[in-house]
DNA sequence: TAGATTGTTAATCGATTAACAATC
DNA sequence: TAGATTGTTAATCGATTAACAATC
């Protein structure tokens, strides 16, 4: 431990995260000890930025030999706040909710699917893998019942504003959005609204290709 | 039109992806013209900036007008290279697989899905959409006779990196790794791989929520 | 012309990298 | 001790922003 810790940069938290993904791989397969080369290697990145990074967690690796794999995956947990479980809720049971409300990695990683919400009566009452899809109504409620902190969204275009606003209602902080379209957190509002849109990786590859 | 035509900033291509979705939808609601300030509002992002990420384009806005919202679109398109059909097939079709190979939003964009392939011998030969799902062995012949663009990569952990060199042996130059482990292109490769992890984009969700 | 907004420069800010002293 | 690797500094590199002349 050197460090009482500063600011974190974007960057800098992204790649943390993804050292974790690759430290518990090296963990399922055994290893105890890592160093800063062989990480960085493995990602395709520079052994400074990997150092650099990870002092960031104010712990320590051991000079001359490297870092504990296992104190790595807890230092990174704790900053990234993965050290525990995370209420979510899915909004919008469409195509590409159905198939998000079923990836596991997010429960691996501690996301807890707890509710799903959609406003097409057709879809009320059925069920998603083991829970029941509930009117956008009964939102409020269960979101403050059962403290949820964290809701993906994923809803068509035209709807995603208003259902913003309904989840900050509801009280939760975070809202991962995966509507193709920018939204905005209503003004006094503190929630963090992240954008994902898949089509845009796409493209961002066929860009990349191009040149 | 301005200028030749520099290296374009990776920040500044993912940008011109979201104004591109933005202006999708403002020209669905009618809008033929757009100044600076109201897409970076639209975004929460600086004027400044999308001015200056919009010149990499080396289109031109009007003084005083502002840009005309078609050419704006045709001209990201043209540079992201989306102002073509690109062939796709998805390499794996488990839970998330099958649920990207039905989202609309690729298709939208001019990313066609062709193919679907597995390893699994209880899946080939079943129907996934409008495919079928095809042994993992045909990639090679397939990709070729196609001239497929694109691998979307959703296989586990521990097949990514043997699908990536056959991927890259069947000529793709791109891929869109879904799988959650760090891969490589093999030393004499061109081939591009864009990662992406949702259970990552949660985990910098719940960072930014913890501040 | 007067008002508006672009295109671009120069200044600022932040992130990456090389290098090496500290130290296991 | 000798060899290895971290933690950290200083130098470089790249991205963002403010400001304003150009011009519609």
């Amino acid at each position: 431990m050197t460090k009482p810790r500063q600011q974190i940069p974007k960057a800098t938290v992204t790649r943390l995260a993804f050292y974790l993904r690759e430290l518990q791989q090296m963990q399922r397969s055994g290893l105890a000890n890592i160093q800063s080369r062989a990480i960085a290697e493995r990602l395709g990145l520079n052994d400074s930025q990997v150092r650099r990074d990870i002092s960031c967690l104010g712990t320590v690796g051991q000079r001359g030999v490297g870092y504990q794999v296992e104190d790595l995956i807890q230092s990174i947990q704790s900053i990234l706040g993965t050290d525990r479980i995370w209420k979510v809720i899915l909004v919008g049971v469409g195509n590409l909710g159905r198939a998000l409300s079923g990836y596991r990695g997010f429960q691996e990683q501690g996301f807890d699917l707890l509710g799903a919400f959609d406003t097409d009566a057709e879809k009320i009452g059925k069920p998603i893998g083991q829970l029941k899809i509930q009117s956008l109504d009964q939102l409020g409620t269960f979101a403050k019942l059962h403290a949820i902190d964290l809701a993906i969204l994923a809803v068509p275009a035209d709807a995603a504003q208003s259902v913003v606003f309904a989840i900050e209602a509801a009280g939760i902080p975070g809202i991962l959005n995966f509507a193709p379209i920018a939204v905005q957190p209503s003004v006094h509002s503190k929630t963090i609204i992240q954008e994902v849109d898949l089509a845009i990786e796409l493209q961002r590859l066929a860009f990349s290709v191009v040149r």
